[in-house]
DNA sequence: AGAAAAAACGTAAACGTTTACAACAATATT
DNA sequence: AATATTGTTGTAAACGTTTACGTTTTTTCT
């Protein structure tokens, strides 16, 4: 009945194996693996070499139910987005890192309801170290990870203060550079859209914003404009912007996926780009560099962040008592709207 | 010296506090919990009550040695391309299914050095499936990861036979189709840029186009030019060719980050869009619909891909001798050029 | 009513590791 | 020289689960 599956993997290679097969016991095999200093140096060697020639790998259930260490970390992404498109750089960026270490990233969602859930994972002790990405103002799950004792790296502030370090970029001198290039560029009506209020860098960006047109002497301008909304409705509501006269002639985009359905508006509203109306975008998707509009374009380096961020989660599960650090990256302005490729 | 961080998870609830509390063995909650025949109803009902009560969360440690299954399914990435851009959509509808399922998704590389190759986890048996993407036309991958007896899904088809799975788009019939647009459009000269012979679909995409290219009576054109070269090259190249007199007029375009450096590329060239230089397109991301040019775009979904390949995968897990099955996904197309938004 | 069969539960061993502790060998100290 | 110290290895228990097997209880059958 039970089909053919037995004749794989004959039987696995243990410290038991690797005992009968140099003569020493497991207790010291499973040191000189480890490379812990109570094993000579010759007897390291030859194990290693025996491990090596039999092709030993530690059983990670075994260690997992002995240490209670997973050798994994995780990263829990955000459901509700329907247009996540920074996920995969921050994910390739991390998995760079990772591969060096040993780890294994394994990727968690964020909503009660699922199993592996975010609660779950924690309480299963399932990972080493996690990354939160969206963060809130007051994010409650930053509260459960470090109670947890699970070592922390967000990705974004936020006002909770414990042993855990953040990244983020500085999305404050990005809006408010974003404003001054306008403002140079002779806009006088800038707006720009922003992100729920909910997550933190919302506040970033209007600090950033309001600073800079209060010392461009400009009236800064509300906008009734979720950036996080479905893209055809994003550009709808573009549209409809643009069509009233008076209409804000400096837009400040700080999400990919609106740079095209904002600049098809402005198409269609038959609006002149790079004179009438003017764009400054946030952009992390390099592709964009070939869309061949005159736009302001600031750089969001992802995959570097993932890479950094992983490094100091690391750092964090090597010395969870460390000081926490906070570090903001930043937003070169990598075209001004005259340059064209 | 060492810091606090042992008063979290006083302790850990296992089968035996549940044991204690509900007065039966560790066994019998065991099958309960697994929801086995072999225990009264109203048992596994307290037992239950009493796991949810007490926030009883299985030990993956525990289970991993005991069972060898380790509740999770692994994703195998490839680090070379450097603009892999299809990466997010695929995981995000994979871990859509996946949640609700109780495996976990981890991300795996491909390179052999690394830690954590798929050797090493074939071997350690961490994973209790597997999808592997980027199939060459031999891939040995395949075989070892049957001859490790793990279930497999390949998103991609090969010529290697065996008890797996695999999903792939229709790419022949996409390359059809989009020359039949070209050449109905008007068309001549119709070139498509390839991946890498080393990858399967090359030999797909080829076999449509030069079918239809037969059909229309057109003369079929190499072009040496590969799709998955840094961005700005891509461009430079495309600007080239562009450039010569006699140029091909019809374009397919595999890749979505082909897209804005060839429009560059013909925007460069001062060619118009839709009259001299007509593109066909097979899009991913579908920002890219806001592109607001005249160009024939057909959709791959790839959310949706990853979604029924979980679905098949799980299948598969439960079902190891089930028969293989391949899948092809089809390429609407969702723009003809004339459409424009 | 009793015996036989079926259902429900318990006992104990095993999965592969790490580590406290004991034991032994080699070296340093007096 | 004997003893103390250090360095190296072995023994055995524990982590939390599942499951073969045995035992008890309940049900069914005659």
């Amino acid at each position: 009945m039970n089909p053919s599956r037995e004749k794989t993997s004959p039987t696995r290679i243990t410290l038991y194996e690797l005992a009968d097969y140099t003569g020493v016991s497991i207790a010291t095999i499973s040191r000189a693996l480890r490379d812990l200093p109570a094993v000579r140096e010759e007897t390291k060697a030859s194990i290693r070499e025996a491990a090596l020639k039999l092709g030993y790998i530690p059983n990670q259930g075994g260690v997992r139910l002995r240490t209670g260490k997973t050798q994994a970390i995780g990263i829990v992404l955000h459901q509700e987005d329907p247009l996540y498109v920074f996920g995969y750089s921050l994910i390739q960026g991390m998995h760079e890192r990772l591969r060096k270490s040993g780890y294994t990233l394994i990727v968690l969602s964020d909503e009660k309801g699922g199993r592996k859930s975010l609660d779950e994972c924690l309480k299963g002790r399932m990972v080493d170290g996690l990354i939160l990405t969206h963060t809130t103002e007051r994010d409650p799950r930053i509260r459960s990870v470090i109670e947890a004792g699970i070592p922390l790296v967000t990705y974004g502030r936020s006002k909770i203060s414990g042993l855990y370090d953040w990244y983020d970029f500085n999305n404050e001198s990005f809006a408010y550079q974003a404003v001054q290039s306008l403002a140079e560029a002779g806009c006088d009506k800038i707006v720009m859209p922003l992100p729920s209020r909910t997550y933190n860098f919302n506040r970033y960006l209007q600090k950033g914003y309001l600073r800079a047109m209060k010392e461009q002497g400009l009236e800064h301008h509300e906008i009734n404009l979720n950036v996080d909304v479905e893209t055809r409705f994003f550009f709808k509501q573009a549209q409809e912007i643009l069509s009233q006269k008076d209409c804000p002639n400096g837009w400040i985009c700080i999400r990919d996926h609106n740079i095209l359905p904002l600049l098809s508006a402005v198409e269609k509203q038959r609006k002149v780009l790079g004179r009438e109306i003017i764009i400054a975008a946030k952009q992390a998707n390099e592709n964009l560099n070939f869309l061949n509009v005159p736009i302001i374009r600031f750089q969001q380096d992802l995959r570097l962040a993932g890479t950094r961020i992983i490094n100091t989660l690391l750092n964090r599960i090597r010395n969870p008592s460390n000081e926490s650090e906070g570090i903001l990256l930043d937003l070169p302005l990598i075209h001004s709207k005259k340059e064209v490729i």
